[in-house]
DNA sequence: ATGAAAGCGCTAACAG
DNA sequence: CTGTTAGCGCTTTCAT
């Protein structure tokens, strides 16, 4: 195994000193045009290519930004990390992925295992159990030590730093109203406990909705899920409950879904049960995955952009990065709303 | 903003040297239990942890580890990831995760961005292009730099390291197998073109088992796709080719698909043209997806176990990084084969 | 028991 | 035009 090349071998091999090799393999005007020749030359026959980690300690930024988010193995986080890389690697910087796995401890350690110089930056989306705690004391500390942050979809307003999020309201209520809009009278919603920012707003768009109909909501139709349901042990339990809500009230004829596994679950119990759907029963989801897609019947949904929600906390992100260098005053903080859009699919008429 | 505690400023407080200060905090028999004791309580006192990258560039390791990957927004590569984090976390690692999209080019600029210094050794999976040119310099390279390597799913026998891989002509047999048994006579399979490795050696598997029944292949039955229909917009041409095939041959009573897209793709078109599933018509998948699980009617499917392949991958990595530590005669390359499992749901008698 | 100094690889201010 | 030096933060050998 051959060691890499130094600025040190190059400088020894070739009689020169190191300051001179690294000044020459960035043409500074102080060098001569022929010894800048000579050391690229050398440079390149012995294939030198400068150590990221040396040029991190010496500039006191690495280049990296970091990503926690709760679970990989969902559709949406998966595109917000595609939109991240592109921008952080357009702009020269590396993304390292943490996973939370919707623990708290997960949370912090893998945070404080980063802040330890591995990073310039955090793209954050809480852990559930974060959540629930509400407790931010690690969030704190990062912007304490000038580390900082963006958090997107699962935001606490709490935390003074930058934030990318949907209008979870909106795209909620939008669902809601074209459920209603499309022949709707009795809407159930599924969402989750209220911990869960989105699952909160979202039933919020709904409720603003029915108001705006002047229908009184019906607790019973108001499914809160207990926990995340989204993890696959828990699916039984999903369907059980769906199955009771749709029994007791045969005559429901919306469900509006706060993400895509929910949706897609509420379709087959409602299948089962003899739903016609969208002919007896309409559905409305929430996010941009590839179930909703490749259901049957297609789901339609309220598209959540997650890559370019990535891609804008990225941008965010290395925007304040970069003003620590100059250590200018700050910029205000920004939250940047991404617009949702409602696609429509065969679940609704 | 707060800069980050260091060595040197504990020293300059306690007014000791800095050797005196990094030996306490390491408990160093050299130092005397009140000192340390002393140094200890200021060190928390002003939340003092080392820096990552300095202790990089002191170690010559960093106890990071790249995974380059095609496309993150795919089930099966998000599994792999999955099983990386975990393993390589529990052994005190990161993991910097790069995308490739699937691009020659892509691969190796992220490659040599990580290679510089940022990464002890990489798990990778390559990209179409790369597998397609056939060239395999940039991972000749890494070897030669001493950065070991650790390819998986996408394999290429030429390269000398460690690899994972399930036993793709194993489970393409007994998919097939598993359809004949289950009374299919005429089975077409649904594959990629022969470049992509697991492509070509699950057609590989098909051709066996129908071998073993004295069944004659019929060039016709192999719809090899051409480039990667994975992409969205490439459905539409997905779902012509297997219309067509379908419309040619409308006595086909099983069809083989070599991942889990195609196996959706081609229940609906099936259920389209009236096809009866699993009744008329027997589907199996490759791939370990969400798809599978709520299809309708639910995807018979080979499980590829992602996250088990990460994790041994990461296992293999780690192994060889540790190794090089002390210089020791490498232990001789592995290739680890993760056995696959046949999930028999409703697209199959 | 403590500290000085060298070095990991690189940059940059300053000298010559 | 080239070289010396100091320093990024830390470890470690070798004095003291």
């Amino acid at each position: 195994m051959k060691k890499r090349t130094t600025l040190k071998q190059l400088a020894k091999e070739l009689d020169v000193s190191i300051s001179t090799v690294s000044k020459a393999l960035k043409n500074s005007p102080e060098i001569s045009q022929d010894t800048i020749d000579k050391v690229k030359a050398f440079a390149k026959l012995l294939n030198y290519r400068p150590n990221n980690i040396a040029l991190s300690l010496k500039n006191r930024k690495t280049k990296t930004i970091g990503i926690i988010i709760p679970d990989i193995v969902h559709h949406f986080f998966t595109k917000v990390i595609k939109g991240v890389e592109n921008y952080a690697n357009a702009k020269g910087y590396n993304v390292i992925v943490g996973l939370s796995n919707e623990s708290f401890s997960n949370e912090v350690i893998n945070m404080e295992m980063l802040a330890n110089g591995s990073i310039d930056g955090f793209i954050i989306s809480m852990s559930r159990e974060t959540m629930k705690r509400q407790d931010y004391q690690h969030f704190i500390e990062c912007l304490n030590e000038g580390i900082p942050l963006v958090m997107f979809d699962r935001i606490v307003n709490e935390i003074p730093c930058d934030k990318v999020m949907v209008d979870d309201t909106k795209g909620a209520r939008i669902a809601t109203q074209t459920l209603l809009e499309k022949g709707a009278k009795k809407i159930a919603i599924i969402t989750t406990k209220d911990y869960v920012s989105v699952g909160r707003l979202r039933t919020k768009g709904y409720l603003e909705a029915l108001d705006a109909y002047n229908i009184n909501p019906m607790a019973d139709l108001i499914l809160k899920i207990d926990d995340d349901l989204l993890y696959e042990n828990h699916i039984e339990n999903l369907e059980t409950q769906i199955q009771k809500l749709l029994k007791q009230h045969p005559n429901i004829d919306g469900i509006f879904a706060v993400n895509e596994l929910y949706a897609i679950v509420a379709m087959k119990v409602a299948k089962d049960l003899n739903f016609d759907i969208p002919g007896k029963l309409q559905v409305i989801g929430f996010t941009d995955g590839m179930l909703s897609k490749h259901a049957s019947p297609s789901l339609s949904t309220v598209s959540q952009h997650g890559e370019e929600m990535g891609e804008k906390a990225a941008e965010l992100l290395i925007k304040r990065i970069d003003e620590r260098v100059d250590d200018m005053p700050k910029h205000p903080l920004m939250t940047k709303i991404i617009s949702t859009n409602l696609i429509l699919r065969n679940s609704t008429k």
